[in-house]
DNA sequence: AGTACCACCTGACGGC
DNA sequence: TGCCGTCAGGTGGTAC
C-alpha cells in the first residue's frame, strides 16, 4: 500500500502517538525484514530504556529519532502499518516488530508480505544517501527537481518509480501524475523541453500534496483524478475514453489513450 | 543509462 | 473443494 502519502499518515500517527515515553521491551518476530545486518539485540540495544523523541520521513521511509541513540528505520514494503494499542489482544495478525512503551501500550510495525524493512542509522542524511534516495518528493522545489531529471532519459514512468531521482513517488501516483500533465507513460524525460518539464513538477507537487492531505487531513480527491477509475476498460474521468492497462518498467500502468499523448 | 526479467513474500480472486 | 495463474500502491540484482 504505502507512498508517500501513506508513510506521511504513518509517520503523524507515531507522532501522535508514540513520543516520549520510555521504551520498556523490543522483539523482531520476523528477521526476514531487518535490513543490512541489524539483528534484534542491536533493535533491543538501541531503544529500550530509551524514548522516542521526533519524527521525520524521506520518500517511503519513516524516521524516529531515538533519544539517546540511533535513528529507528522503517518502510513499510507494500502491506506495512503501524498499529498502537493497549492490550496484546489487538497485536495485529503480521506483526513484525513490536515496541512496548513504560506505559502499558505497544507499537507494532505489522507487515503481511515481509516486503518492509527496519534498520538504524546514525543519521537521516547519511541513511539517505546510503540509500540513493533523491530529493523527497513533497519538499523538492522547482531547482531541485531539474537537478533531479538532468541528464536522465527514462520513460516518465520508470522515472517516478526511480526513488534514486525522486524519493516517495508509487505506482498509483505515478500513473496519477502523467494523467494530471496529459503525457503518455512511455514518453521519456528527454522528450520534454523545459516548459513541460515545469507542468509536469507541477503536476507532481499538486499530486502530492492533494493525496497527502487526503490521506492525512480528511481532503477529497477531485472527482475527475486516474486513481477513482484506475481499471482496465473503465471510463476515463474526463474524456469520451477508455482506461487502459499496459506494463511499462515492468509494472502496471493505466492510463487514457485520449488524455496522454507523446510530445511533438 | 535504461530496460527486461527474476526474485523476494503473502493472500485474494477467478477459471477450470 | 482443490489447484493454478494472475494480480497487488514495495525493492534489489543481473544481464543485455
Amino acid at each position: 500500500m504505502p507512498e508517500l502519502p501513506d508513510v506521511e499518515g504513518f509517520r503523524q500517527y507515531l507522532y501522535s502517538t508514540s513520543l516520549h515515553q520510555t521504551i520498556t521491551g523490543v522483539e523482531a518476530r520476523d528477521s526476514m525484514v531487518l535490513l543490512g545486518g541489524v539483528a534484534e539485540s542491536d533493535l533491543r540495544d538501541a531503544l529500550v530504556g530509551g524514548t522516542l523523541r521526533d519524527t521525520h520521513r524521506h520518500g517511503k521511509w519513516l524516521f524516529a529519532d531515538v533519544q539517546p541513540g540511533p535513528w529507528l528505520c522503517l518502510h513499510f514494503g507494500m502491506t506495512g502499518h503501524l498499529v498502537y494499542f493497549k492490550h496484546l489482544a489487538h497485536d495485529p495478525e503480521h506483526d513484525r516488530m513490536l515496541i512496548s512503551f513504560e506505559n502499558g501500550f505497544h507499537l507494532a510495525y505489522d507487515c503481511q508480505r515481509r516486503l518492509g524493512r527496519i534498520s538504524l542509522a546514525e543519521s537521516v542524511e547519511g541513511f539517505v544517501e546510503e540509500q540513493d534516495l533523491g530529493p523527497d518528493a513533497a519538499r523538492v522545489d522547482w531547482e531541485g527537481f531539474l537537478k533531479a531529471v538532468n541528464g536522465r532519459d527514462a520513460m516518465l514512468k520508470s522515472a517516478f518509480l526511480d526513488q534514486s531521482m525522486l524519493a516517495g513517488i508509487g505506482n498509483i501516483l505515478a500513473d496519477e501524475i502523467n494523467f494530471q500533465v496529459g503525457l503518455h507513460p512511455r514518453a521519456t524525460l528527454g522528450d520534454l523541453d523545459e516548459r513541460l518539464l515545469r507542468e509536469l513538477y507541477d503536476a507532481m507537487r499538486l499530486v502530492v500534496e492533494v493525496t497527502t492531505e487526503a490521506r492525512t487531513a480528511g481532503g477529497e480527491i477531485p472527482g475527475d483524478w486516474l486513481m477513482h477509475d484506475r481499471e482496465e476498460s473503465g471510463d476515463c474521468p474526463r474524456c469520451e475514453g477508455t482506461i487502459q492497462r499496459i506494463i511499462v518498467g515492468s509494472r502496471s500502468t493505466y492510463f487514457c489513450p485520449g488524455c496522454q499523448g507523446l510530445p511533438g
